[in-house]
DNA sequence: GGATAATTTGACCGACTGGTAAACATTACA
DNA sequence: TGTAATGTTTACCAGTCGGTCAAATTATCC
């Protein structure tokens, strides 16, 4: 009898390790792109190289294998905030902060639009998510920068509407990678892009926010 | 015989126009959580209190409704760009930009959001309208932008990445609302938030952005 | 090599999908 | 008021959906 998909031992064997990979791997592709309702584990296991009986065997429901990438992704996709050092230098935090979140937008779009996906649907499978972990990082994090202003190391300002403003700006070149294509055009579509993104974004967030280059009330 | 979905006399009667809006705007309701793909004419239909047959009685397929929409929206929602003014005063300009995108945002985040389904899935729909006129109109304000950078009236920056994160930065209180009020929690949630938004955005991107304000080379 | 467990598949199910046909109801207008 | 055009609905269709099942195949371990 076959009753597996992870359970009894605990211990997963060689097979089961490989498989769920490579199935995960073809939902990333397909649910970034169509999103959870858009999606069919048909889709899914044509991507895989596997029938679908064979995905169900592994995953339960079409839910769990959107849960389990979800799980995954939101966890490597909060590390770069989490990196955030409240002892380090404010401008080389921010600076490193953006960077990292650029460096992401570029190497794994496919995670991203799987999140933007999920959020602009009304994040019906991550509400608990947002709400709990997310909030108290973001909390955390505003704290420390709200300490940096308090002290004259930067500029006064939101420290939440500038979390969201570095996120919505950086994840923008994966998510509406299309469009800023499609604006480029052909010329500056290569890979470039990010690093005219990355020299734009420094300067708006950095030299903008950056005390020493400004004045206290214009 | 019925024929018609708004052909032959080109005159629509009045309830065909009455009709055709309320379809629309259900539409808008399910497009814009779900996407295309995840949309159903079923779901259109009981939003809209009609029939399904009703519906494909004035829009012949989900793709014709789904067209319709697009091309409305499209239009609307580069009005604030097309009203960016070269002979204006640069910076109020980029404020006055600025602040109109995030009305959008406050006052249509469904429009947003479907426009952002359609992006993030690829634009599937929208391709040439992207490459084809969005193109052009960014490309000419673009122009205007490096006019008033080279003429000293604004920071030298890349005009392009400057118009991506006016778009992203603002249109991510609609597309993102969900993560944006987890994050501020009960207290900021309200309708609050936008004007601190508001404010946050302009103290980015305007100080940041003017000359007045900086030193030439910190 | 054989027993046992793990893996894979084809056939299938009921619910739902986009869309159609045709009968029925309503409106506009002479 | 009659009638033709317009609008609406019920019943239905073929294809797809998420998911099940039992049989077949393969790996594992003695």
């Amino acid at each position: 009898m076959a009753i597996p998909r992870a359970a009894k031992t605990q211990r997963r064997t060689r097979i089961q390790e490989e498989k769920e990979e490579q199935i995960l791997e073809a939902a990333l592709d397909v649910f970034s792109v169509s999103g959870f309702r858009g999606s069919t584990i048909d889709q899914i296991a044509e991507v895989a190289g596997m029938s679908k009986p064979n995905l169900l065997y592994y995953f339960r429901t079409k839910e769990a294998m959107h849960r389990a990438l979800i799980d995954r992704v939101l966890f490597t996709w909060l590390e770069p905030l989490r990196a955030f050092n409240a002892q380090g230098n404010p401008e080389s935090e921010i600076r490193g902060y953006i960077r990292r979140k650029l460096e992401m937008a570029r190497d794994f779009p496919r995670e991203s639009r799987l999140f933007a996906n999920e959020v602009l649907q009304g994040a019906p499978h991550i509400e608990d998510e947002l709400k709990g972990p997310l909030k108290e990082l973001v909390d955390e994090k505003a704290e420390v920068i709200r300490t940096w202003a308090k002290a004259g190391k930067i500029v006064k300002c939101d420290p939440y509407h500038l979390i969201f403003s570095i996120w919505s700006t950086t994840q923008h070149y994966a998510d509406f990678d299309v469009q800023v294509r499609a604006v480029l055009g052909q010329g500056q579509s290569g890979e470039g892009r990010f690093e005219d993104a990355a020299r734009f974004l420094e300067q708006l967030f950095v030299d903008g926010l950056s005390v020493r280059a400004k004045q206290p009330a214009s």
